[in-house]
Parts: C-alpha cells; sequence; structure tokens
RNA sequence: GGCUCCGUGGCGCAAUUGUAUAGCGCAUCAGAUUUCGGCUCUGAGGGUUGGGGGUUAGAAUCCCUCCGGGGUCACCA
C-alpha cells in the first residue's frame, strides 16, 4: 500500500504541486497506537517545498489521496503527520491473502548469486564453549534469514585444524599423558572423555608445564645463569632488568610481563612444538599421523555438540587444505608488487596509505600465518562458487580489525568480490558473575550449559506442563525444544554486534521476552484450533479495531525479513515475533472466539489466530527455534 | 597512545535509513477474568537517552568534543 501512494504521489506530483518531487522525500511509518490510522505519510519534506503549513499540504495530499486510492476509508492530520485509514475489505483482502500464502513473507529462491555464511570455525584443540553458542545460532540464523530472502546459501565452516596451537595439544599429550598396562596413552575409548574434552586437557597441560618452564628460566637468570642463552636474550633481559631500577609499581609489572615473554620464547616446550609445526609442514609422516588421530577424536567430540545445538553445515573448508592456496597467492601479491620481503624472508604487506599497519603474511621461516590461510580460503571459495555473490564471516569481534586488513588485501590483490564480504561481528557473552576467563576457569562449556538448560526445562514443565499422554520419548524432545529454544531466542534477540549478559535461568523463563513464552503463545493457539473444528467463512464479518490491529502486525512479516536480511540480524526477528505475540495475547484476552455466537465473527478470529500460529512457527524456525504442539 | 565498537528507568533490552508524549520485559504496587490453557490481560510509579556543543522545522539516532567501558594494535588464531 505505501509503494501503491508513494507510486501515486511521484507519478502526480508535477500536477498536483507544481514540483517534481524525489522518491526519498516520501518517507511512511506505522500510525501510532494513540492516533486514529493505519499508516502514515511524513508531510514536513513536501510543506518546504509546496512553502505552505505542513498541516494544509497534508490536507491537500490526503485529499487527493482518498480521491485516487479506494481502499483509503478516511484521514486526518496532526501536525506534520497524515494519518490515512484503510478499509475494513483493505484488511480483509490483507488476511486473505496471508492465509492462503503458505510461504508467507518468504521471497522465492531467484536468481541471485550464492551466499557463503561462514559459522563456528572452532580450534581443534579447545572444546566449544558459550561464545560458539553465539556464534553458531547467529550463523545458522542469518544463513535461514538470507534464504528466506530469495538468496542461494551455503553454510560453511573453515576448521582451523593446523597451526602452533594443535602441535602444543599434540606435544603435551606424547609428553605428559599417562600410560596405561596396555601401553596406551590416554584415548577417548580408554577414558571415556569426549575427544574435544580430552585434546582440551592436554592444551591445558602444555600451557600449565610450559608456564612453569618459563618460570625456572626467570629464576634462573635472577641468579645470572645465562648457559646456551644467545647474547641477544641476555642482552634483553638485562635491558628490562635495568629499566626497572627506580620505577612505579605498574611500570614495574609491564617490564616483569615483558620478561617473562622472553622466558616463554626461550622454553624448550615452545621450541619443540614450533619444531613440530615445521614438520608437520614437511609432512613428516609420524607427525602426520598424530596430527590426524588428535584431530579425529576432536571431530567427534564437535559432532556431538552441534547435533545437541541444532546447526548444520553444508561444505566444511580445512585450514590444512587451503593454506597452500594462500602461499601461492602470497607469491602471486609479491610478483605483483603489492607485497614486499624483509630481509629474513617474512612477507609483509603495508596498509599504512589506509590508516592501517604492516602486516605480516609469511613467516621468515616460510610457514603460514592466520591472514595467510584467510586469503587461502577465500580464494577456493570463489573457485568452488564461481556465482559467489558474498562472504558472511561469523566471527567475534575482537577480530574486527583482522577482517577490516583480509577485505582489503584482496582488493589490492585485483579481487573485486572482496566488497561483498561481510564480517557479521558479535560481542562477547558474559555472564553475571562476570566475565569468562579461560585461565580463571570461568568458561562455560556448551555441552553441559545445554545439558543444564534442558534439564531446568524438564524440572520446570513437569511442574507445570500439559504432558498427559506423551510417552516418555516424546517428553524428552519437548524438554529439548523448550530448553534449546530458550538459549536460542535469548542469545539472539540481541543486536549481534553488542556486548551481552547471559543469565541462565532467565533464559528459560516463561514470562517476559523469552523463547518458551512464545512457544506457549502457539501452543495454546494450537489447542484453541484443535478445540474449533472447522472453519467456514468470514466475508460477512464486521471487522473489529481488535481484529484489524492483529492482521496490521501480521502484515508487517515480510517487512521483517527483508529488514533482517539486509540488516544480517536475527534480533529483529526475534522481537517482530515477540511483538506478535503479545499483540495475539491481547486479543485473546479482550474477544471470545470459541464461544463467539456470530459464526461469522468466530471464524474470522479463528482464521488470524491460525495465521499467528502460522508466522510464529515460520519465524521461530529462521532463529532455529522449533515450535512444540503442546507443553 | 592510535584505530574501533558500545553507553537508554534499579536490572536486562527495543527504537540508530532523523520526526508526534523514548517503548518493552524483570522487579515493585493496584486491579480484571465464575466461559476459549491464569505460564494471561489492564493500569500505576520509575528516564534531563553518559556530559557539553553543533547541524535541522525536528536528534537516543548525524557531526565535533570530553567522560566511562570493551576490543585491537603478536612471526597466536
Amino acid at each position: 500500500m505505501e509503494n501503491k501512494i508513494k507510486q501515486l504521489l511521484l507519478e502526480q506530483s508535477e500536477q498536483l504541486f507544481g514540483i517534481k518531487i524525489e522518491e526519498k522525500s516520501v518517507q511512511f511509518q506505522l500510525t501510532r497506537k494513540e492516533f486514529e490510522g493505519d499508516v502514515t505519510l511524513v508531510v514536513f519534506p513536501f510543506a518546504k517545498l509546496l512553502k505552505s503549513s505542513p498541516i494544509d499540504a497534508a490536507n491537500q495530499i490526503g485529499e487527493f489521496l482518498k480521491q485516487h486510492i479506494s481502499e483509503i476509508a478516511s484521514y486526518n492530520v496532526v501536525q506534520g503527520f497524515l494519518n490515512i485509514s484503510l478499509s475494513s475489505e483493505y484488511w480483509k483482502n490483507k488476511l486473505f491473502a496471508i492465509d492462503t500464502d503458505n510461504s508467507f513473507g518468504r521471497k522465492k529462491a531467484d536468481s541471485k548469486g550464492t551466499i557463503l555464511v561462514e559459522y563456528s570455525s572452532p580450534n581443534t584443540n579447545k572444546p566449544l564453549h558459550l561464545g560458539h553458542l553465539r556464534n553458531n545460532f547467529l550463523g545458522y540464523s542469518v544463513a535461514e534469514i538470507l534464504k528466506a530472502n530469495g538468496h542461494k546459501v551455503i553454510k560453511t565452516q573453515i576448521i582451523n585444524d593446523r597451526g602452533i596451537h594443535i602441535c602444543k595439544s599434540m606435544l603435551a599429550w606424547e609428553r605428559f599423558s599417562p600410560v596405561n598396562i596396555n601401553g596406551e596413552r590416554e584415548t577417548p575409548e580408554n577414558t571415556s572423555l569426549k575427544g574435544d574434552k580430552l585434546v582440551g586437557k592436554y592444551y591445558v597441560v602444555f600451557d600449565q608445564e610450559f608456564n612453569k618452564e618459563a618460570k625456572e628460566l626467570i629464576a634462573k637468570w635472577e641468579s645470572n645463569e645465562f648457559d646456551g642463552f644467545s647474547a641477544h636474550v641476555v642482552e634483553q633481559y638485562q635491558k628490562f632488568v635495568e629499566a626497572k631500577i627506580g620505577k612505579e609499581e605498574k611500570a614495574q609489572a609491564d617490564l616483569d610481563a615483558k620478561i617473562k615473554e622472553l622466558a616463554k620464547n626461550e622454553t624448550s616446550l615452545l621450541r619443540d612444538a614450533k619444531e613440530m609445526l615445521v614438520k608437520w609442514e614437511a609432512r613428516d609422516p609420524q607427525t602426520y599421523l598424530l596430527w590426524s588421530t588428535m584431530n579425529g577424536w576432536v571431530y567427534d567430540g564437535f559432532k556431538t555438540t552441534y547435533e545437541a545445538m541444532g546447526v548444520n553445515f553444508d561444505r566444511l573448508y580445512y585450514e590444512s587444505e587451503t593454506y597452500l592456496l594462500g602461499k601461492d597467492l602470497v607469491s602471486e601479491g609479491l610478483s605483483k608488487g603489492v607485497f614486499y620481503k624483509k630481509e629474513d624472508g617474512s612477507v609483509w604487506v603495508d596498509l599504512t596509505a589506509d590508516g592501517m599497519d604492516e602486516k605480516l603474511l609469511l613467516r621468515g621461516d616460510g610457514t603460514a600465518v592466520y591472514m595467510t590461510q584467510d586469503l587461502g580460503t577465500a580464494l577456493d571459495r570463489k573457485k568452488d562458487y564461481p556465482d559467489l555473490e558474498g562472504v558472511v564471516y561469523t566471527v567475534g569481534n575482537e577480530q574486527d580489525y583482522h577482517f577490516k586488513v583480509l577485505f582489503l588485501v584482496l582488493k589490492k590483490l585485483g579481487y573485486s568480490w572482496a566488497d561483498k564480504c561481510f564480517h557479521l561481528s558479535y560481542g562477547m557473552v558474559d555472564l553475571p558473575s562476570g566475565k569468562m576467563k579461560s585461565r580463571e576457569g570461568t568458561v562455560v562449556d556448551a555441552d553441559e550449559l545445554m545439558t543444564e538448560v534442558v534439564q531446568s526445562a524438564k524440572e520446570m514443565t513437569s511442574e507445570r506442563g500439559h504432558l498427559e499422554g506423551m510417552s516418555s520419548e516424546q517428553k524428552d524432545v519437548l524438554f529439548k525444544q523448550i530448553g534449546m529454544g530458550g538459549l536460542k531466542y535469548y542469545l539472539l534477540k540481541v543486536d549481534p554486534k553488542k556486548r551481552m549478559m547471559f543469565n541462565p535461568e532467565e533464559s528459560i523463563e516463561l514470562t517476559g521476552n523469552t523463547g518458551p513464552f512464545i512457544q506457549y503463545a502457539h501452543a495454546r493457539i494450537n489447542s484453541l484450533l484443535a478445540k474449533a473444528g472447522e472453519i467456514n467463512g468470514y466475508d460477512t464479518a464486521l471487522l473489529g479495531n481488535e481484529e484489524k490491529e492483529l492482521i496490521k502486525v501480521l502484515a508487517q512479516y515480510p517487512a521483517v525479513i527483508h529488514e533482517a536480511g539486509s540488516a544480517y540480524s536475527p534480533a529483529l526477528i526475534a522481537n517482530y515475533c515477540y511483538e506478535l505475540v503479545k499483540a495475539f495475547n491481547h486479543f485473546y484476552q479482550s474477544v471470545p472466539m470459541l464461544i463467539e455466537e456470530d459464526k461469522s465473527v468466530r471464524d474470522l478470529r479463528l482464521v488470524i489466530s491460525r495465521n499467528v500460529s502460522k508466522v510464529i512457527v515460520n519465524s521461530l524456525l529462521l532463529l532455529g527455534v522449533e515450535s512444540p504442539q503442546k507443553m
């Protein structure tokens, strides 16, 4: 309707006002509740052009529109706002259109190119945690939203299965794992630990041992034992020690940290881990076998976690397979003169002209860094999907700078599609008790959290739910739907780029802006419709204000999907869905349905309810949340 | 320090393509519903949108500046 009015105004503007108006000066908004009307045209821009008062302009436009558009029943003017009321006929037709459209709100898949949505992208040295939950739910949801907007979407992840961090776990396992009576080191089978948890355990062991060794080194240095250290290191150390003299406490602490850093680099453990990485890159068979075995454990563990999360992927990329491509790209950049080589053989790009730093692309020893592999992966993807229209990278906001650099480097290399890449950056998830820190053991494990939330859903639902006649399997499915629904909704309702607070108890509350509150409303409509039986026509029903208000909310759904797609924001869907449910609860409270005597009115209300239910189910699906029939 | 993101009632959030009296939930208080699932609904109190300045007919929203917080500035990923 807005478009129709806009079209008419644009076409007729010269005849009406004597001037041509611009498209952007035609602005609409939904009429506020406290005023009469359905859509509102903001007339300030016209008043300026017409050099008349906003009120005169509004009246003039209102009269003109009413004469030319039959669906406009009336209008009123408040200050510079033209409030337009649409006819009952219009709204009833709207309802009919919504009711008969099974894919209401979704755009058909069209000729748009493929969009890759990357999310999760874990390291294979640690189990997934709360932050990964936000990541996975976000990525999955954005992928679904883009599909609903008619895009071809490939869900993908890059698995960081290579690098010094993996070598750390491998080394620690080789060196510190106890050996059982069969002569085996610890495995998921003989410890019954989830694979990702076991490997994560050894990553922690590495860190502990490594810090221990660094401490010992510092102690040695403090008693002037410098055997076996290079002159450069000794010199650095003495420089830091001298600098400490006479400094304030804070400055001294900073210097101590630098000394620690220096010591860490001199540990045998780190040196061995680095050696291992070089061996791995040289495809040393023994190292490669260990690597693939331990990664296999991790993948088995992740698989279980992803299933519990309810997310999936269409295509996987492994860093171990793409990082070499990155090296090729680096050579290409060198020959194009975009990059340059330093004396030690390391390769850099100079971005100072763009207000950024110089950035390392390849180490002096020829091994790849993070940026190398991301460049390679990007290129690989373009090869796999020649119609690639864009890549959405779901990665935490601590990497904002990295992606800025990545996109810029790609552009400098002459890849025009770099412009279509988008970093879906999201903020950290805090707990009521404060920040998550792996060192302090306050990290919330993803598996544990999901189990906990499903357990709470069970306790709550068993106490108050409608579970008669359900088998225990059905009940388990239901508890999972409610618990996970609450968790997903809670993490998705907040604007992605904002840092957010996660309160586990609040997520499965049945009141307020929560997933279960919405699921409950759906279950109630479902039960209402089951009791109602047959629904016939509603042609003769009078459209009351309550009905109209609810149809208006339903009619917004397609616009919400569109906006959520262009803003990559599931939060818009979540908040809309909540608004819809509140509007429905109000409706439900104020008009009778099953006991309404006028059959036509009864059926009109039931048809509205049926569509509210439909939109709830579909919009929750875009968030990856299921809608149980009973709860 | 440079760059960057954020700052909205006690708490958690919405509105950020400028626009009418800044919405909502939790919590608090007062009510409604003997009938469709009371896990609902209605109402009240509570805000100088971090401070200041600017642009505009109009600013939570745009610009400048200051304050506060996060992130980042690694041959980690």
